[in-house]
DNA sequence: TATGTTTTGTGATTTGTTTCACATTAACAA
DNA sequence: TTGTTAATGTGAAACAAATCACAAAACATA
């Protein structure tokens, strides 16, 4: 079984979402020109690897004008080819797929959570502006948006089971917040995001530069 | 600048938390026993790769009866030291904050947020069980709790601020929310998580694989 | 105790990624 | 028009990570 995780997508490929991030935030501050060292400072990588990744994408700037942010911005947008797909759905509404729901951050970056789904019915709320759908019309809504990206926020014992009813339905990616790994069919294309290791990976990384530095001592 | 990132983080150790979770899981279901290819299957690795990484942090198995789910575990966690650090606070009780302060997940995986911080008034309900403290409490809470990890859950615009504050008042790890690439002196360790980036990648990866497809039609 | 089997542990090899060094180009100034 | 400068773009080199192949060990069985 071959899944995409954090593990195997390009590193250049992570690296042009960082670079695309930065950008939409420079563009709106209304700087029109970036330089490989501009989006190598606000992204923590050397202005060479911005280069060389704009390179493996085909992507081009002035010789010696830099790059027009609107021109890049459209550029990286047009690789991800995102007007046809970007509408997601969101399984589960714990407390995670709640906030998940809320978080301003992601329409800005034109990411559109259409719709969410939780089969707890106290939580099928079907208000106007908040509305939580029952399983039972995912089959209706992935048709009628033609969404092809679902977010997974349910508990681990469940996440296999919705994740092969999407599947059935016709998502083809998924971003899994449930600390499983999902067996899913090689045309789906997984995405794993544990907060538990992000944390965790900070609280070693600090008692190893602890103990690297007692050494010293 | 260097700063811990996604990027930087040893794979190695990132895949030492994705067999740590998983073997949380198998000894709560009561396997005792597991080898490589166990952990291999359960994360999407290979078991060469498993055994590799182990090798790396030193820790051994039993050359026919692979590794006792136990030892393992409590090998892991003394790498991981676990026991003086892995109280962390959270900044910022926006939608996300309060959804990463009520996750279950992590007191399971004996990560313990004893507090958590907003500058908001209408946000700081000082009850018994789920507190939120004004900034101004932060240098005590970090002191009583010998606190070496924080969470960054705040407004981008104010991210490096809070930073900052935090750094000098001892905290040495941070994992960061906001998507700002935040200046640290070199002996603090940061962690970027970016959920945009994350659903971003999935959305481009199914794109691709839709084009690499249409190539054999 | 000897033998076959299973699984770990690791050197050698291959594959992938990042950095380096510099040729190339565009803008600007005199 | 011509030289100077500030950027990009990229092949080559250095580095890092993953896979392979097999030796070493431990257990089971006779």
């Amino acid at each position: 079984m071959k899944q995409i995780t954090k593990h195997n997508i390009r590193n250049s490929l992570r690296r042009i979402f960082l670079y695309h991030g930065l950008l939409v935030r420079l563009n709106s501050m209304g700087v029109t020109r970036v330089f490989s060292y501009t989006l190598a400072e606000g992204t923590g990588v050397t202005p060479e690897q911005v280069r060389k990744d704009f390179s493996e994408y085909g992507i081009r700037g002035n010789r010696r004008g830099g790059y027009i942010t609107a021109s890049l911005l459209s550029e990286i947008e047009a690789l991800f080819n995102r007007d046809w797909i970007s509408n997601v759905i969101l399984v589960g509404m714990g407390n995670l797929g709640q906030a998940l729901s809320k978080y301003g951050q992601f329409i800005k970056r034109g990411i559109n959570i259409v719709a969410t789904f939780d089969v707890d019915p106290y939580k099928q709320k079907v208000r106007a502006e908040n509305c939580v759908y029952p399983p039972g019309r995912l089959q209706e809504i992935i048709d009628r948006f033609s969404v092809k990206v679902a977010i997974i926020a349910v508990p681990d014992i469940s996440a296999q089971d919705v994740c092969n009813e999407l599947v059935s339905m016709g998502i083809r990616g998924i971003v899994n917040f449930s600390p499983v790994l999902l067996k899913v069919p090689v045309y789906v294309v997984v995405n794993n995001v544990n907060l538990c290791d992000e944390i965790e990976s900070v609280i070693l990384s600090v008692y190893r530069m602890k103990e690297e530095q007692s050494l010293f001592l």
